[in-house]
This record gives C-alpha cells, structure tokens and sequence, in this order.
DNA sequence: GCTTTTTTAATGTCAGACTTTTAATTGTCT
DNA sequence: AGACAATTAAAAGTCTGACATTAAAAAAGC
C-alpha cells in the first residue's frame, strides 16, 4: 500500500482509501489489527497527525473502531445491522432534504418498495406483527394523541409490516429507506391530520395481512399511496393559493 | 454547541456530531461556511488537529467538502446521488460481506426489491432503456467474454430495468441494494456459469418490458431469482460434499 | 496461588511551526 | 479605463515533538 504524492488529494483521504480497500477486498478481515498510527505513519511516509486523520475517516464510516492502552489500536470492524441501518438513514435523509425531489416521486418509491415485502410477509407473518400492527392502530385512535407520537406510531407499525415478511435484508433494505422518507411524509400528515382515513388504510392492511391475502395487502398500499399522494396534492395547492394571494396582496401595496 | 469533557468519547467525535446535528436540524444550510479551523477550535476550546479529525469524520460522511486558500473553508455539502449511492454501497457490501447471511435470504430480497419497480416500468419504460437491455443481452451472448465482463452487462442490465421505472428515489434504493449483493451473486454464477438459461431469462425480462406488461415482468424476475437460489444451492451442495470428502481424508490420515 | 503494583505500548491531545493553495488587492503598463 | 502582473493574506494541509490517559501485561509482594 503507498499513496501518491503527486495527486492533488489529501494523503489522509489516499491513505483511508488505501486501507478501506484493502478492507473491502478481504485482504484485512474482522478484529485484525491495523498497524499501529507510528508503525503506519512510518509505511505511508507521513506524519502521525495525518495517519490518524485517515483513521478518524474510516472510523466515521465505522470500518475500524480504536482501543486506548498497551495492545490497542485500530481493529477492523464487524459493521452491525443496527450500525448500517443508521448510516443508510443519515445519508439518505440528508439526500432527501438536499435534493429537490417531488413528493409524488417519493411516495411513490416508498411504497412501491414496502410493497415488495408483500408475498413474503403474506405468506410468513406470525401474530407478533399481527398484534404490533393491532395495538398501533388502536394507538392512533386514541384522540390525545400527539403528532410527535402520531409519526412514531406510524413508523413502529409499517415496521411491523415489513418485518413479517421474516428477510433480514428486506427489513434492512425498507426500514432504511421508508424511515429516511419518514420526515418528508410527516410534513403532509402533520398539516393534512386526516387520521381517520389513514386509521382505515391501516386496519385494511392489517386485515389483508392477517388473511395472508397477498393482492389485498399490495392493493391496501396501494391506496395508503394514492391517498398521501392525494393529500399532498392538496397541501401543495393550499400553500400555492395562499402564496399567490399573498402575492397580489404585495403588489396591491 | 459545546462539547462534554466528562464524557468518554473523543473529542473528535463529539465535535463531528454537534455539527453533523446542526446540519442534519437545518441550522446550517447547504454551501454555508463553518467558522475556519483555527476558530472553531477556540470555539470548541480544543486544539486544531482535534478539530481537523472532527472534520475528517464529516467529510467522510460527505457532510462537508473543504476548500484551501483565502476565503475557503469547510462547507456544507450539496450530497448528490452519486455520492449517497457509492456509500450506500459501500456499508450495504460491508454488512453483507461480514454478517453471516445466507444466500437465499440475500437473494429473495434483492429479486423483491427488484420487481417493485415493475409497475411503473411497464408504464414507463423508453426506447432508451429496451436498447440498452438487448445489447447487453447480446453482448452476453459473445462467447469470449470474460467474467468481469459478464458480471459488469449484468449489472448493467438490471440498471437499465430499473432506470426504466423513472424515479430517481427507486433508482436510487434500488441501485445500492442490487449493487450491494452483486459480489454475493457473482460468487454462484461464477462457479456455475450457466449462462444461457440466464440470457433467455433477460431476454424474457426485455420482452415483458417491450409489451409493457407488468405481470410477465414480474414473474421473469421471480424466474430468475429461483433460477439464481437453484443455483446457489446447487454451488453450496457441491461445497459441503468436498469439504465432506476432504475431511474424511484427513481423518484418514 | 492470588492480589497489588509497576511497566509499557498504544491512543488522545496539545502547541507551534512551516508549506501550499487560492482569491482578493494593489500596482503597473498599454 | 481596462488588462495583466505582482503582492498579500487567509486558510487548509502537513510536520515535529511533547505530554496525558488508558489498559493490558509483567513483576513484585503477600
């Protein structure tokens, strides 16, 4: 491993690079122990200083975890589902809220991709997500409910859903992407409160779910989507109203 | 924003999640300028080379690019597709290569994930994307193709399909989740490298997609995931017969 | 043999200096 | 006045060398 002096990047970014590689390539595996930062600063030609900086990028991606005292030192990182689920939501939040992505776009996304847990989660969903999916809905019935509580209710219960399907990956895979959307989501919810409605969609597809009907519970998201969409739509068209009124009120001024 | 000596994680660390909060909140926007190096490390009250491994951890992150010279700095980065895609990958690839999961859960959900995007692509599709699709096939079809070659049309391929549903959140779920597993997919049908029976199943994918009918869409990707799982399995029996043999010997020995 | 102390090897942190890059400013010439 | 060149200053990037803190291993003491 040797890092390039002429190339206009930083050598800490080089040197994580380098290592980084050689993590994903398999040439390091789990709790092997990097050189020490002397030993490393020594193989790339750099300061400590800089080594370590390289150290701090890849354990910001949770590729190494360090250890103080005698037989410390940078190991190599058995990356968790937990850990990898976090990351996944960070950067797709900060992708969603930077990018200037449409609501329909997103909804339609979220729930075409919760849907994909659907033959699965017909065929092999136990009364644990039956009962988790029940005793949300009755949550959300309560009238002191909260927004705050409203959204994370939402989140344990479509959880539920797309753990029944019983496939680590999909569970990974959707709770990342349907939980990274979940901000955008509840702009609409919190303005639009028709709880009702969303009550309903969500007893039908506990219902479809609980008869292991695999086209109702696709056709019970379905409408959840059409309806968010709907709402949406609304909301949009209430700001462009008030915006144009306020608009006109300007130019009356 | 402070930060807590009592506390027993690094100062580094800790500086890199106050900001990281800050920016994830809304309170600094996008190409806002953090305070330079030297300030925030009296902000902060730490040394410079403190707040630099903070800000290695969030340029990790692609939280923050930093620019030299007068008037540069550290500011917050615009996170485009490309950059949430490759680290979606790059933890997705991690997690998968060191949790122990097996291949047919890997499998099912990276077929699911898939035929989420049939609906819209049925509807959707361009000319643009069935071009693309039949000329990977046919390249697949060359008989010198190398395996880096195979594997690189494949990918290619179930880009294109995906691309075919136009929308750029699916695209990009999508995309990391199947490029993800490829590694995983690479290892079966390197070793078994039947390709025929793969191309005529692209090639019935490419045909639903041209009669933009979602159903056969669907059910050519559900062929192909039991295809790949048959194959898998078949790969793994192989495996455990010679690990089997092998020991066998050496218990003769 | 068990507990306590010491040693030691590592990361974590600091201070201060120097180098390099880059943009703004100033100066000069046409 | 406008275009080009030299100067300057601010900032990141890098280095050196030191000290503080931790934690495991080794040694000492009982």
């Amino acid at each position: 491993m040797k890092i390039d002096p002429t190339k206009n990047t930083d050598y800490s970014a080089q040197i994580a690079k380098a290592i980084r590689d050689a993590i994903i390539s398999g040439q390091l595996n789990v709790n092997d122990r990097l050189p020490s930062e002397a030993e490393l600063a020594e193989q790339f030609e750099v300061s400590r200083p800089t080594v370590r900086e390289a150290l701090k990028r890849l354990a910001a991606q949770s590729l190494i975890r360090t250890q103080r005292g005698a037989f410390g030192g940078a190991f190599i990182n058995q990356i968790s589902y937990e850990e990898a689920h976090s990351q996944q939501i960070t950067t797709s939040t900060l992708l969603l809220s930077m990018t200037d992505v449409s609501f329909d776009v997103a909804c339609e996304a979220r729930f075409a991709l919760e849907r994909s847990c659907a033959p699965f989660a017909a065929q092999r969903r136990t009364a644990d997500q039956l009962v988790t999916m029940r005793a949300e809905i009755h949550r959300q019935t309560q009238p002191g409910l909260s927004d705050e509580g409203w959204c994370a209710s939402d989140v344990t219960f479509h959880r539920a859903l797309v753990e029944s399907a019983h496939n680590v990956i999909l569970s990974y895979q959707l709770a990342g992407a349907v939980e990274a959307m979940q901000p955008l989501m509840n702009m609409i919810t919190f303005t639009a409160r028709n709880r009702e409605k969303i009550i309903s969609l969500h007893t039908d597809i506990a219902d479809a779910l609980e008869q292991r009907n695999q086209q109702q519970i696709e056709h019970a998201l379905l409408a959840l989507s059409d309806y968010t969409k709907n709402l949406a739509d609304n909301v949009f068209a209430a700001k462009q109203k008030f915006k144009a009124d306020s608009d006109s009120q300007k130019s009356q001024a």
